[in-house]
DNA sequence: TGTACATCAGTGAACGCGCGTTCACTGATGTAC
DNA sequence: TGTACATCAGTGAACGCGCGTTCACTGATGTAC
């Protein structure tokens, strides 16, 4: 059946959406195509008027992620004390429980990249955090900067979400905030 | 056919090293035990008479490639500048390119952790490099001070690996042991 | 305005494939006499 | 020492299942007259 003119339009922004959560929450190659679909109370069939293949779709979720974060980075960094609130949120245990619309770059870069295919989407992921923080650094070496509290950031968020004990898992974003916050002074 | 005394743990003990190479290279859920049990010249079926499922595989896999991450690194730490020399192999092209026999923090330990289901072998991996870390630092607060180091580490080899530029991946790691080594003095 | 037709988003069965796991079986070795 | 038997690591076919992808089809809508 065909649908009012921008329902097409809906339906795929709808897919993209979904599985940038899926593929945040579950991984790429544990997210089915045919369980998303039906997420969204279609049929798996039509997935490929939308998209060539699941790469595509991949893609398209990594950039949707990346879109969506870098809006929700605008709002911290257009804060009081931009820096301090963008750390605080990326170490903050709902980020450590929330993958799903958290950092893309811990869950489906990572992914993409252990698997030996980065995509260019990556880079400009962590270019536009790096530049935000950039925006917040006064002195020399800015650039250089940003990518340490960038590293250290997405270490300290990848150790907590892999350690089995709670209370360590906490003391990693406590011990890392701290420093990060005070090596601002 | 029934082999001589030995033969069985010699055989156990190439499936986990090759399991151990495989998951940290492939990841966990994209590693069949087909294939894995094939490259070493035995049928799939035989496997259950070693393991009882995939998943004790995959945590006896997790100590190897811990154990053996464990006496690397005790070489490194046992060198004359042991941090630096740490910092400098953690963060080496060879590291960013050998998944297969680096650090499985990044690669086993983050897989079972986006999963949700973390393994307490993780937290004794990581463990183990604090320790060794904090034998290097002097002062105050060596523990925190590790985490830090760490998480840095880790978010740089990860970062490093997830983007698609060349060179922008070898600046991540480049500027991290920059900073890392410097801030040691 | 009313009717005939073309479009095409979505349907649902089917494709080959690899997955983890099971199971009856094999046959060289270790053990018992 | 020689023979009969028990063991059990490894074999290979088979299980149900979900994967990504394909394809002939449907039928409500948009368009043309």
């Amino acid at each position: 059946m065909r649908y009012s003119q921008d329902h097409k339009a809906q339906t795929h922004q709808r897919i993209i959406k979904e599985a940038s959560v899926r593929f945040r929450r579950d991984g790429i190659g544990a997210t089915g195509l045919q369980p998303l679909m039906k997420s969204l109370g279609l049929t798996h069939g039509g997935f490929y008027s939308h998209f060539k293949s699941k790469d595509e779709l991949v893609e398209k979720a990594l950039q949707a992620a990346g879109d969506q974060v870098a809006s929700v980075c605008a709002e911290l960094f257009a804060q009081d004390r931009p820096l301090e609130t963008f750390i605080d949120t990326y170490l903050s245990e709902w980020h450590k429980t929330s993958p799903h619309e958290g950092c893309p770059l811990l869950t489906m870069s990572s992914e993409l990249g252990m698997r030996g295919q980065p995509s260019p989407t990556s880079d400009v992921v962590l270019n536009a955090r790096l530049q935000q923080i950039q925006g917040t650094l006064a002195g020399e070496n800015t650039v250089d900067r940003s990518i340490v509290i960038m590293s250290t950031l997405v270490g300290a968020l990848l150790l907590s979400r892999s350690v089995a004990d709670v209370e360590f898992a906490q003391r990693i974003l406590d011990v890392t905030r701290e420093h990060l916050n005070h090596s601002q002074d």
